[in-house]
DNA sequence: GCGGACTGCTTACCT
DNA sequence: ACAGGTAAGCAGTCCGCG
């Protein structure tokens, strides 16, 4: 750190002095009234624009602001002309910089600053100096010979005594842009005079103000940054005219046990004829091109009498034809274009011979931007593990057109009766607008869900929608920290200045391999329990970081009278007088999911309309939330700080126990408890009173009812219970019989069970219940032993493939053993395939159900696991598995 | 040479 | 490219055993 004070810097004509603040809450105010200009929205005026994408321009040098106009419906750009320069931070003097020759002879260096900066290690503002560049790539390209490798390497050449640091080099142009203007994406922009200026619509004022009203006891701080985040969130969102696309291509047919499967052609070589490309316009534009070729029938389709057929004799005019769609449309949208569709219109276009300046898709390695328009690639947004499981509750498991489609608007792909290469044009069309229609209804069911929501994400996480509609969560909590770093004139660290200044982790995990030990989980008393109450602590982790003020500044901070403040089970210790950003930030977002979208989610008197806009923006918040404590124990987080994981781990297992021991204390069993919630028998509604309020005011945290169950079954293991719910819904969790792999086989009989267990209502009428399980039970079972399964399908075990197949060498599990006997046959298998296979009783004792038939089936094993997926219930229940399928004692015995 | 006890690997789940 | 904890099923290894 830049132990150097301004007194040693000699100013020389390159070094410009800035002017610098000084105290932290005036630092504040001033970086807003410098960055900040905003006009009132005027209803008079044509529109404003919402400010949706963020590049750097290479060839003009600038930043270029993408701004989408909501009533022409066209996205216009604008070009930086406040002078703004990428730099990057460094603790060397001037001075000592301009001994550097590789450095002052650098073509890309403009010149040398003096700024302060607050340095959240020392709580001491230190001077460092600010190297400005033409270039974004002069700090930190590709190529060897940047700014930010040449200082640390250079700095001992010329004597340096202490290490020479740099900061902020890796921080995208486009991005630093956004954060020292205190830009804000996803929201209202005009171009007045040349300039860009935020636009402040009045109209969401009231909402703001009421819900700022919820939170008045709050720290002044606290209260500001809730004001900002509610502003973010409550603005309407414009419509986005937009197009899907889908492109066919020519595809080469490989015979393999007299089937025919295709090859997907390799987008990068687009070797094949693009055959057809489907159009579909949010306005209602209807499109079909195709190529004309020699032999193929015209044929029929179902589609609509409003698509229009459009016949193109020449490849090279059917991809001009789509390129001008492409410039068209503001907003495209593609699943996987950034691999396939643009990237592969791109290649072939050059391969056609179409000029580079005609090509409106810049291809990068990864993305496929267009050069006129947002392109988002939905493939990308719903592979999103958070978007998967929070956003969509797992509704969807597999990330294909077909899986997605089906599970979320109930259109699956068209399957084809032919092969690809001999459809006629009309089946073709067909199946080419239907890829389009599913993808393009992607975007627009529920009332625009996905597009409000990566615009909400948008707004929260301070980025380009192209971006945050593809890079994950810790990107996206990343930036809104660097922003909010920015604002107030903080350095942002390195990681290693986190891990040099905090240190690892101290507890043993339980887990082999992990850093620090995680999350309590209380061992169940298996069996029925009826009225059971689940009470769990709202937000636990996110809460935890609020009350207890954790971040990687506070946390061990330097000061000696905040030692005292320590984390329990751990050596930590956390600050008692500076605020921690994280805490701040994560803190604010997680009272306004409490306590105003998730209740306003659910607020009967709204309308529906209202309501799913409330739902979007609360799973927005969850799906951060539920990452923002992982973050902190992930390497590959900018702001990874292992003390921050651990002790927010600490702390929660702590909470757990103190409100176990509390509930004992006031006499209520406790037969189950994960993480943050705690289960507990046929507690009084005065007993859950009193635990809630003690909760609130010992532990500082919102602890509420969570669930009711009329009973729960619990077995005698973890993370696996049943719970009938008072209306009647059945909670399955962690069992076998609900897990994806299992054959559907079982999974039936597995779900008629819980059928007949949500009908139980009292204790008495069990009896009739288990009657019928052990019926269903049997039946399954004689199915199996008469080998009466209807297709072999059903009994398929699909397990996804975690690595290529060749990559296994330690062990080679079932579905890999599967795997490589389909690659015998040459199918091409990668990480992410789903393996369906069933087991048979020749070595290897498995069969990809493709290659199998139903002679070949291992009964006793299916058997096996039927027994070993309903003993996990059977035993709570006082069954027998062996006594229901009729075996005797002696039978079992032999 | 063989079977049981054990560890390790892999996947799917829970919070 | 968020975390750790738990379960199941199988693969592979070690050890004892005339």
């Amino acid at each position: 750190m830049a132990k150097k004070h301004l007194d040693d810097f000699f100013p020389k004509s390159r070094i410009v002095h800035e002017k610098s603040t000084v105290s932290s809450t005036s630092r504040v105010q001033e970086e807003e009234r410098k960055n900040i200009e905003v006009i009132i929205r005027d209803p008079k005026n044509p529109s404003p624009s919402v400010f949706v994408s963020a590049t750097y321009d290479g060839e003009k040098r600038v930043a270029c602001i993408g701004l989408y106009n909501a009533e022409s419906e066209k996205i216009h750009f604008w070009h930086d002309n406040t002078g703004h320069k990428p730099y990057l931070l460094t603790n060397l003097s001037p001075i000592e910089l301009e001994k550097m020759s590789r450095v002052v002879s650098h073509p890309g260096l403009e010149q040398f600053e003096l700024v302060e900066k607050y340095d959240p290690f020392q709580d001491r503002t230190v001077a460092v100096t600010k190297v400005v560049t033409k270039d974004p790539l002069a700090i930190g390209g590709r190529s060897r010979g940047c700014l930010r490798d040449i200082i640390p390497e250079d700095y001992p050449k010329i004597g340096g005594k202490t290490e020479a640091k740099v900061w902020e080099a890796a921080i995208k142009y486009y991005q630093c842009y956004i954060y020292d203007r205190q830009l804000a994406p996803g929201m209202l922009y005009e171009i007045q005079n040349n300039n860009l200026i935020q636009v402040k619509d009045e109209s969401s004022d009231q909402m703001v103000n009421e819900i700022c009203s919820l939170f008045t006891t709050e720290p002044k701080e606290a209260l500001r940054n809730i004001e900002t985040w509610a502003r973010l969130l409550e603005y309407p969102v414009p419509n986005f005219r937009r197009v899907a696309l889908d492109i066919e291509v020519f595809t080469p047919t490989i015979e393999i046990e007299g089937k025919l499967t295709f090859r997907v052609p390799d987008p990068r070589e687009a070797a094949y004829q693009i055959t057809c490309v489907s159009v579909l316009g949010s306005n209602g534009e209807k499109r079909v091109l195709l190529l004309k070729r020699a032999g193929v029938r015209e044929g029929k389709s179902k589609l609509p009498p409003d698509v229009s057929f459009e016949y193109f004799d020449s490849e090279k005019k059917l991809v001009l034809e789509v390129f001008k769609v492409l410039q068209e449309y503001p907003f495209v949208v593609t699943f996987n274009g950034d691999d396939f569709d643009l990237r592969y219109l791109a290649h072939r276009a050059q391969n056609l011979g179409i000029k580079r300046n005609q090509i409106p898709i810049e291809v990068g390695r990864r993305v496929c931007r267009l050069r006129y328009g947002v392109h988002i690639d939905l493939y990308k947004f719903f592979f999103n593990k958070s978007i998967q499981i929070y956003a969509f509750g797992r509704r969807y498991i597999d990330v294909t057109l077909n899986e997605v489609g089906k599970a979320l608007i109930g259109l699956p792909k068209l399957e084809l009766t032919k092969p690809f290469n001999e459809l006629s044009y009309g089946e073709l069309a067909q199946y080419c607008m239907q890829d389009a229609e599913i993808t393009l209804k992607l975007t627009t069911f529920d009332d625009n869900l996905v597009m409000k929501l990566i615009l909400a994400l948008t707004r929260i996480s301070r980025m380009p929608m192209e971006d945050v509609s593809r890079q994950g969560v810790s990107r996206w909590i990343r930036n809104f920290l660097q922003f909010e770093h920015r604002r107030r004139n903080v350095l942002i660290p390195n990681t290693e200045d986190i891990l040099a200044a905090k240190g690892k982790t101290t507890t043993k995990a339980i887990i082999k391999g992990k850093k620090y030990k995680g999350a309590i989980v209380v061992k169940p008393i298996p069996g029925v329990h009826f009225n059971v109450a689940v009470m769990d602590f709202a937000s636990l982790y996110p809460s935890l970081i609020k009350v207890w003020n954790l971040g990687y500044q506070t946390i061990r901070c330097s000061h000696p009278e905040c030692k005292g403040n320590t984390i329990p089970d751990t050596p930590h210790w956390v600050c008692t007088k500076d605020r921690a950003l994280e805490s701040l930030l994560i803190g604010s977002l997680r009272d306004l999911r409490v306590r105003w979208y998730k209740p306003k989610s659910k607020e009967k008197t709204l309308s529906k309309k209202m309501r799913s806009w409330y739902n979007v923006i609360q799973s927005a918040l969850k799906v951060i939330l539920n990452a923002s404590y992982g973050v902190f124990g992930a390497a590959s987080f900018d702001l990874y700080c292992p003390p921050v994981a651990e002790a927010t781990a600490a702390i929660g297992r702590h909470s757990i126990t103190q409100i176990s021991n509390k509930a004992r204390e006031l006499g209520i069993q406790v037969i189950y408890g994960d993480t943050d919630s705690i289960f507990l028998k046929n507690p009084t509604p005065e007993q859950i009173d009193s635990l809630a309020q003690w909760s609130k005011e010992e532990l500082k945290m919102e602890l509420g009812v969570d669930k009711l169950y009329r009973y729960a079954l619990l077995s005698s293991r973890k993370k696996n219970y049943l719970g009938v719910s008072t209306d009647g819904s059945v909670d399955v969790k962690g069992l076998t019989g609900k897990k994806r792999h299992i054959p559907i086989f079982i999974k039936e009989s597995f779900n008629q069970m819980n059928a007949q267990l949500a009908q139980v209502k009292s204790p008495a009428e069990f009896e009739g219940a288990k009657k019928q399980i052990a019926n269903i039970i049997r039946t399954c079972y004689l199915k199996l032993k008469k080998r009466e399964w209807e297709r072999i399908d059903d009994l398929a075990f699909h397990v996804v493939l975690g690595e290529a197949p060749d990559h296994y060498v330690k062990t080679t599990p079932q579905h890999v053993k599967a795997a490589r006997l389909l690659q015998e046959k040459k199918y091409k298998l990668e990480a992410g395939d789903l393996i369906s296979f069933v087991k048979v009783v020749k070595e290897p004792h498995v069969k990809p159900v493709q290659l199998a038939s139903n002679s070949e089936i291992d009964v006793e094993k299916y058997v096996g696991h039927l027994q070993s997926t309903f003993d996990q219930v059977l035993d709570a229940l006082g069954l027998d598995f062996d006594e229901i399928i009729g075996l005797t004692k002696l039978e079992r015995f032999m």
